[in-house]
DNA sequence: CACAATTAGTTGCGGATGCAACTGTCTGGG
DNA sequence: CCCAGACAGTTGCATCCGCAACTAATTGTG
């Protein structure tokens, strides 16, 4: 199967799927920060950090790295960021003081529970755009291309 | 605070749409710029400007920006660097001296056709990992994505 | 024809980022 | 028991990026 006419020389940026892919992922990204950045004042890093936390109680900068796949000064930087706003807090555990477990305050836990049904309900509206049929070869599509780069967990 | 079931309320980044869109985009991003990168020594602004004007016969860079969707400064400075490489030129238009045509160089031809086979080889081999449904089902997934965040071209 | 508004493109600046080097802590082979 | 190497996390530094302000040229409107 082709996607675009094998006597072509030049490049079409448009139909170009790496291109496209970062496309759609940088505006499905923007159209999701509204929610984090002019309601809560949260950056990207800010609202993985706060995502990876929440669903989990107390975890590790290393363990939220390996899990959103940013680079750990990223992660450092992100935390410390919302330690000064008092979302997470941080605490040195006792089996290995090399480690700082990571959890959210009360606070924290409030801007969690408000974002999580919100953001929720805003990949909800997205995928409204999709036929059931467009749905599910898409995630598939994503499951296959995660297994080809490495990237499953 | 009261008792949940953490699948309810909770978030999974892995499962969440928006999330795993970026992180394949930039898993396929990653594995493209290995041939422009290491072989050409090109990031991905001036690889995009390469890219863009390589399939026209000059260009401005407000096109370039538009065709891109990349800020008019990202532009700007890549298109500088590449000048300074001498893989573009640069000559006032005629018609409208506040814009300047954008043309590639005999080099920057050169770099193009030798870029382009590998990078559309490279998009062949990512998309073999796909059966033809999720392919067929990731690209109309892709169109109804671009049509719902008005990116369409 | 004059001048305000617009457009193409560049640049100063503050903030974000990744790499490498660093601190402090843990661990395993001798 | 000790020290070299590994590991968690932070920080200095160079670079990249977008916003806003700027220059220069064009267009529209009276």
């Amino acid at each position: 199967m082709s996607v675009r006419a094998p006597t072509e020389l030049g490049l079409e940026l448009a139909a170009f799927v790496p291109y496209r892919l970062n496309r759609v992922a940088v505006g499905v990204s923007n159209h999701l920060s509204d929610i984090y950045r002019e309601r809560f004042g949260l950056d990207i890093p800010e609202w993985r950090v706060m995502a990876t936390v929440g669903s989990r109680h107390g975890c590790t900068a290393q363990h939220i790295a390996e899990s959103t796949r940013m680079h750990k000064t990223r992660v450092s930087r992100a935390i410390a960021h919302l330690e000064e706003r008092e979302l997470i807090e941080r605490a040195s555990s006792a089996a290995d003081r090399r480690e700082r477990e990571v959890r959210l305050t009360k606070a924290g836990r409030k801007v969690y529970a408000e974002l999580v049904p919100l953001v929720l309900e805003r990949e909800r509206e997205l995928l409204a755009c999709l036929t059931k049929e467009q749905l599910r070869g898409l995630l598939a599509g994503l499951d296959a291309l995660e297994s080809f780069l490495g990237l499953q967990d």
